[in-house]
DNA sequence: ATGAAAGCGCTAACAC
DNA sequence: GTGTTAGCGCTTTCAT
């Protein structure tokens, strides 16, 4: 990009060859003999030669490379998703360009633009808890751009997908607070724009009803800001209005976290009187006093068959135009001392 | 880059214009006028086309975008530094590229090489703590690309660079404890390669020195591979061999996390007997029992600031040639429960 | 095995 | 104002 950057012609001229000799050479092909080869390399080298990412796959309309749309990279859950697709990705010699788009529908429509530009062969999206609108990734299929959506889904759009099971995780960590006694269970949401949000509400529900509990709506806290400090304030407000509530089982463990503060604020003896359980399996989640139980996702497996997917659609786009896999993945719930009212029954 | 996409051509065609024209008017170049700009750019939109990001920046050789090297995004202080970093970007139009090399040596390099292709226009380099070469950097200089550091510091190399004061940083935190009344303090310690470790293990040996306490090398333990798990470990066998030491200063929160648990198991009272010290500020230094007091620094400020200085070299090259400032930006000492013998001493 | 030449899609210099 | 032309740096025919 920089004025005097070495390129192919500096090379040849130095050779007195011409540049499509050095362009094969330094990429084996199979033309070139091998003590060629290794002139030209040798000179690219000692010349500091980098080629030029623009011009090659301006050229050769292949650049190996794909975009990563994820609205935050801000826990252990994403920073697993984001493991994986670098493994998985690093094996198949492509690299890897995040765009973080910090729950913002504007700049998830500018990362999806940008990333549309030629730049990638292929993107890897999580769309954020703001998106309401879809058609900036219609605009995707109809420029046949190859596109996975990893972790959060909509559900109206034909696509690949891999996700978790958020119903059976949420209806596990329910069942799971019923049976350790609890029975009047309060629910922290999110915003419930995202499918996945909504898919853990009916889990829930499904939960309460096989135990013959009657749903409560108002035991249902919306939250958009997700933090720990609304996760308290909200809890405490519940506790306050119906004290007969014995668990929480939140949607986050941020908001978990934030349960297990107010709890034990108002005196609510944890696992004894109270339980919670929360979802994702965060860092904080086995730091906190007491730690919590949670739904652990498997993000590195995410991360890395989302990947997989992706880089088999954009090396044979034929062969998959028509396969659209939604791929399902367990949850784990992982039992610690914040749900743990009956004895020996941690597994984590 | 895939089959079929529109291109200015195509849009000159159909308005029977040329490709230059057309160019011009979606660059809302002077030259063209209102009335053909706007035609231009409905067909442009009725048409969905999108700009080839390749081959407009082989031609101009502009990018508008920053590529960011960073060895994880995987907790509040990184993802603060990412969120300045995108702020300042997006409020200068440029993109923003993060490659993560997970403390990758190897990683770095392949990075660097990448982002060196002419895809971005400037890098904001975060070196990892595996890094003790730096060919690849000087690779960078020499190829007049500009960078800037930020964070992590490779004193030898003469960039501009932003990073928090770790000696001032870690020295108050020390003194803290000291005057506290803890008088064998150890350390955790990450692997000392990293500059910044170097300059908290000064500030830790400089705060002793100034109450007069005598260091004890045995005091500092080197732990390569960070985690609480480790930091629990090295701290049990710490105070097993030497049940003297009253207090921990940690390198990173996670660490000092460790420390905490540790100290619990082996029955001792925190902070009436034992005190902790953390560094960065993360989420779990707020939510661990004790809360852990921690050196917090200012992520997303260092980000804007680096991002700042990374985009006037790309602006104006020239102009900032010379120019190699380095900001040092101040730490804070948060004081929470798990170093507050004395009363009324918490400021957070 | 190597070179000449075309061209990926776009923008800038120069015409008019 | 708009068109023509050249060319960014590279890869890929098509020659030889």
């Amino acid at each position: 990009m920089k004025k005097g950057r070495v390129k192919l012609k500096d090379i040849a001229e130095k050779l007195n060859i011409s540049t499509a000799t050095v362009s094969r050479a330094l990429r084996n092909r199979i033309e070139i003999g091998a003590e060629m080869r290794e002139k030209v390399k040798a000179v690219a080298k000692e010349m500091h030669y980098q080629p030029n990412f623009m011009a090659s796959h301006l050229r050769s309309q292949r650049n190996f490379a794909i975009g990563v749309v994820i609205p935050k990279v801000n826990h252990q859950y994403m920073a697993s998703m984001i493991n994986g697709i670098l493994e998985e990705a690093t094996d198949n010699n492509f690299q890897v360009i995040i765009n973080v788009t910090e729950h913002s529908y504007e700049k998830e429509v500018k990362a999806i633009e940008m990333f549309s530009s030629g730049i990638v062969d292929g993107l890897l999206i999580c769309v954020s808890n703001q998106t309401k609108y879809i058609s900036h990734i219609e605009q995707l299929q109809q420029n046949n751009i190859p596109f996975v959506f990893f972790d959060k889904d909509i559900p109206k759009i034909d696509a690949p997908k891999v996700v978790v099971d958020d119903f059976t995780g949420a209806f596990v960590a329910v069942e799971h607070l019923i049976q350790q006694g609890f029975r009047n269970i309060a629910h922290l949401q999110d915003n419930l724009v995202n499918h996945g949000s909504q898919k853990r509400l009916k889990g829930y529900y499904s939960a309460l009803k096989k135990y013959g509990i009657v749903k409560n709506e108002n035991f249902v806290m919306q939250i958009p800001n997700i933090s720990i400090g609304e996760g308290r304030i909200a809890t405490e407000n519940l506790l306050r209005t119906y004290p007969n509530i014995d668990a929480i089982f939140g949607i986050t463990d941020e908001l978990a976290v934030g349960a297990i503060q107010a709890a034990k604020n108002l005196g609510r003896k944890i696992p004894e009187d109270f339980g919670v359980v929360g979802f994702s399996n965060w860092q904080i989640s086995s730091v906190v006093n007491p730690t919590l139980s949670t739904v652990s996702q498997p993000g590195n497996e995410m991360g890395k068959i989302a990947t997989k997917l992706l880089i088999q659609r954009i090396e044979d786009p034929e062969k998959y135009y028509e396969k659209k896999p939604i791929k399902i993945l367990k949850t784990q719930l992982l039992v610690r001392e914040s749900s743990s009212r009956l004895k020996n029954c941690l597994n984590y």
